[in-house]
RNA sequence: GCUCCCGUAGCUUAAUGGAUAAAGUAUUGGUCUUCGGAACCAAUGAUGGGGGUUCGAUUCCCUCCGGGAGCACCA
């Protein structure tokens, strides 16, 4: 078994990933080229080095590439064009290779020979396709944290590009070997909860007389943004909503009636959310179960010396560690959101035996807020927490027009969303309720999951949700049209079949040839680098290839060699597309 | 004021320090006696400004300009 250390983006340096727990491949081509390579360098005397060995962007430059030899000019004292020479003379003959190019400045190109990729492409076309590992410690044991709407609010486009990151994330550190468990950590205590029950309870409508769901919701978000409003601009309502707040939080049961109601209004709504978006959670966090533990917790971590009193709170002063300072307890004596993520760090940490990795998908505004509860979360229990916390950020989806906000009553509604979406499809196709609405799904994920997490969309309706171009439909268009001609395929390919020594492939066969194995490779780099834009990206590169290769090479009427390699090119194409989007939490289509 | 993130074609986005900066969309023109036209081909069009490191910079460093976020009792 030969490991291989990926290169970690900036972001996840600060991961401190081991290197043995990195990537570990089963002997592909890469490492077969990256170990000769190696020989070859030891041979010339440039000693015992990591030469870089990558796809080149364009394929006329060979299947890998190393720029190593212009990288050894001053320590050989030669020019990169002699140093490439030697290179390709020393690498050892194998037959992987079918030729060693030396290009230009100072490259190293290697051509793969085709016999081989022919059958990656048969192994590929059975279903027959190994990820490489990607661990993050010794349990291969993960914790992704995503999703978290509040209840009492709406579950708006931020929340469903939340979902769809998390969702993948997930799927792609399963398949990189890791057992994921994941969570959903929802805030159902606060002011935002207090300011819509005051009004509630001070309205005229009694909430009996809202039946179905969508009505109750809607009830609940004009009865938020009413409160809100009172809130900012009456004093006496303020101090009242305050005092809502402490019953919430003490469980008084003058409120709890209320609270518990609306509460399960706002939870059936999510689950319905996540059963459409294809989600589920292994356990669901809740504030309102942290509040006791969090203080406690907060007293102990004081008791230590790690909170301070400052101006009646309880306080982190983070300045000693460059971080900013933070409350945790205030002066009424209830627990922040920083008080109460003490307590859920514990119950996360102890819910599911150890963990190597707990990863909190969040916005970036809270950078600070995870920064010093990281912090006082290591200090607390150094062997419990250190570096096992990671706030994956994801960036905010803003309209063209600006921010979403409650306030300005411009927040776009997730099932909004979808529904416009599925609208928008069956106007203009013919085709059933179920596969619109896959379809629509598939639209919206895609159009969060093809941008990198770190920036931001903005989002326009007619623009971002597109049916055509780099878009979900594009990639489940062109899965049933794989689906509609091997469907065709009257004699079925025979795998025993010798389709080896058929080298001279076309164009457009080599290019999908010459795509489909790195599919392994990207899924190691998404998970590596928590980035399923990743497999969003080069699922579009193979679907673009694939189209061409199907506009001009005839399949089901080419004969003998040609055909069964065409229809292996196809088979191959379908499982790497359902595969992949499936990775993206994207379900597939026969026929749409 | 301090800290962090982002500035790529009209718009929305790609590009582990590598080769001619890649797509979608929009606009214009083309492809159908052919396996699904939600397709395919072509044209037009871009790295915010200025320095630096490097054989090589969209990428790393400095600075300026522009956008976003955070910095004590919201979550």
């Amino acid at each position: 078994m030969h490991y291989y250390c990926m290169k970690a983006s900036s972001g996840l340096q600060e991961l401190n990933i081991r290197p043995d727990f990195m990537l570990s491949y089963k002997a592909m081509e890469k490492d077969k080229i990256k170990k000769n390579l190696a020989a070859a360098l030891v041979k010339i005397g440039a000693g015992n080095i990591d030469a870089d060995l990558e796809h080149p962007a364009n394929s006329r430059f060979g299947d890998y590439s190393t720029s190593i030899a212009l990288k050894l000019t001053k320590q050989l004292k030669k020019n990169p064009l002699e140093i490439a020479q030697m290179i390709a003379d020393n690498f050892p003959k194998i037959d992987l290779v079918a030729k060693i190019d030396i290009v230009k400045p100072g490259f190293v190109n290697f051509w793969l020979a085709t016999d081989y990729l022919i059958n990656d492409t048969r192994n590929i076309a059975e279903e027959n396709i190994t990820y490489p590992k990607f661990y993050l410690g010794k349990e291969h044991k993960i914790m992704v944290e995503f999703a978290h709407p509040n209840t009492h609010k709406l579950f708006h486009i931020g929340h469903l590009r939340n979902i769809s990151t998390g969702e993948a994330i997930v799927r792609i550190l399963e398949a990189a070997g890791n057992k994921v468990i994941r969570t959903n950590y929802q805030g159902d205590v606060g002011l935002h909860i207090a300011k819509c029950l005051y009004q509630i309870r001070n309205s005229q409508s009694a909430i009996s007389n809202y039946k179905s769901l969508n009505d109750k919701i809607k009830f609940l978000g004009e009865a938020y943004a009413k409160g809100q409003q009172t809130y900012e601009t009456n004093e006496k309502t303020k101090q009242e909503i305050l005092d809502i707040n402490r019953m919430i939080y003490e469980q008084d049961p003058k409120i709890m009636k209320l609270w518990k109601e609306t509460r399960q209004w706002s939870l059936e709504y999510y689950e319905e959310i996540y059963r459409r978006v294809g989600s589920h959670f292994d356990r669901l966090y809740f504030e309102s179960e942290l509040t006791k533990r969090g203080i406690e917790l907060c007293r102990q971590a004081q008791d230590m010396g790690l909170l301070e009193k400052s101006q009646g709170a309880i306080v982190f002063n983070g300045k000693k560690y460059g971080l900013d300072t933070r409350v945790f307890i205030n002066s009424l004596g209830l627990p922040t959101y920083e008080g109460k993520e003490l307590a859920l760090a514990e119950k996360e940490f102890s819910d599911f035996d150890e963990l190597d990795k707990n990863i909190h998908v969040v916005t970036p505004e809270q950078k600070s807020f995870f920064n010093v509860t990281f912090k006082v979360e290591q200090l607390l229990d150094p062997k419990k927490y250190d570096n096992k916390q990671y706030h994956l950020v994801y960036e905010w989806v803003n309209l063209r027009s600006g921010k979403m906000s409650s306030r300005e009553g411009n927040v776009i509604e997730g099932n909004w969303l979808l529904d416009e979406t599925k609208r928008k499809i069956q106007e203009s196709y013919k085709c059933d309720d179920m596969v619109a609405e896959t379809l629509a799904v598939a639209a919206v994920k895609y159009s969060f999951l093809k941008t990198g997490t770190e920036n931001q969309i903005a989002f326009d309706f007619n623009e971002s949700i597109s049916l055509e171009g780099n878009s979900g439909p594009y990639l489940l268009y062109t899965y049933v049209r794989t689906q509609s001609v091997l469907k065709k395929a009257v004699n079925q390919v025979s795998h025993d079949r010798d389709l080896i020594g058929n080298n001279d492939l076309n164009t457009e066969e080599s290019d999908v040839l010459r795509t489909l194995y790195h599919f392994p490779e990207i899924v190691g780099k998404a998970a590596a680098n928590f980035a399923p834009n990743l497999i969003a990206n080069y699922l579009y590169d193979l679907a673009q290839k694939f189209n061409l290769f199907y506009q001009k090479q005839p399949i089901l009427k080419a004969k003998g060699k040609t055909r069964n390699l065409r229809l292996t090119l196809t088979r191959a194409t379908a499982n790497v597309l359902k595969n992949g989007l499936y990775l993206l939490g994207i379900n597939t289509v026969d026929k749409m």
